[in-house]
DNA sequence: GTCTATAGCCTGATAGAC
DNA sequence: GTCTATCAGGCTATAGAC
């Protein structure tokens, strides 16, 4: 097989059970099982643990990336593409009740073990806050663009981790309906700055 | 030394080391050496880890009803007393920028392990819900209780994991003001029911 | 109650055959 | 590129001296 294509195997079954399990709670003979491969191979692809994880990380930035670029692309209004991150709740709301959001429980354990990878995840965070802060200056609130990415951010990640602790799907609903309601009463204040 | 007063030791050490580093990284070693005890004493107290996770979690119970009685016993009004709730962020601040939010980051960890205490430990959530459930129906609101509790921990919650992750302190500010604003805004509704 | 010593397992990582 | 065999070190947990 192509060194390409068995890195590749590798790097999807990490990203995997480092979300199902965790990162540190995944053993290299975790990923060796659920790729097919010895463990000695592996270190063929990678030298260390961190550079799967780096590479880990890599794969969900270029996968964000990818998703925000695919709504962006998609016709509608500013608000219904942030209506497209909030709907991700909804999607996804079985494994979310599971293994909380990807990011959020990274960026968490990631912290507690001070892994130098912190920031690096944090990056993943960071595109959906300027994606949504671009979303709301195209909804015309340009001056708080970057608080109001940050709130929804905020709520998103509320949701996920109390879904989690709870195993409430309802609550799940319940919060994305309000945190609809609450993006369809948002109003246009461009010249707000201006008026007062 | 008094057996309880080793087995409180070892309690308090753990519930610490959890919060910062996380419950499986923690190791015994860890947890002796900040006692300043043998490893091999250890299991006079506790026979296995997962007792010493069932104490911390017993522990973090405990002082969470403390804590509850005690913003109970405070003079003030329901809306003063969710006010302490939310005043915990801030008083935190720095803690939960490196480690997160004791309980949700617990919760997220047992979650990923599939681990029996989960269940245990989301009780501290509950034990919140609950107490701010009653603070809203007091402030009368009974009809949304529940609904409303929820989203007051769940925004907590969003703030602590964006907070760690971003390591950002000013963000802290600005939901718990943008919280209390949201907050103080809530009118009583008590007949709210009767009169649609 | 506390200690030292150690069993038994799993971990990340290496060496070298094929 | 992939394998088997193996290393050193960490882990939870146990046994038994004091």
């Amino acid at each position: 097989m192509r060194a390409t294509a068995t890195r590749q195997q590798i790097v999807d079954a990490a990203d995997q059970l480092f979300y199902e399990r965790g990162y540190e709670a995944t053993a290299f003979a975790d990923i060796a099982a659920a790729v097919g491969i010895s463990r000695g191979n592996f270190y063929y692809h990678f030298r260390t643990k961190d550079e799967i994880l780096a590479a880990v990380i890599a794969l969900r930035l270029d996968r964000t990336r990818g998703m925000l670029e695919h709504w962006q692309g998609e016709a509608g209004t500013p608000r219904e593409r942030i209506g497209s991150f909030i709907g991700m709740l909804t999607a996804n709301r079985a494994k979310i009740m599971r293994h909380g959001c990807p990011v959020g429980t990274l960026c968490n354990e990631l912290a507690k073990l001070d892994h130098d990878a912190q920031q690096h995840a944090a990056e993943i965070f960071a595109l959906f806050r300027d994606w949504l802060a671009s979303q709301f200056a195209a909804l015309g609130r340009a001056a708080e663009a970057d608080r109001l990415a940050m709130h929804v951010l905020m709520r998103s990640q509320g949701i996920a981790t109390l879904a989690t602790a709870f195993r409430d799907e309802a609550f799940i609903q319940q919060e994305v309906e309000a945190m609809s309601a609450w993006l369809q009463a948002l109003e246009p204040l461009e010249n707000a700055a201006s008026s007062t």
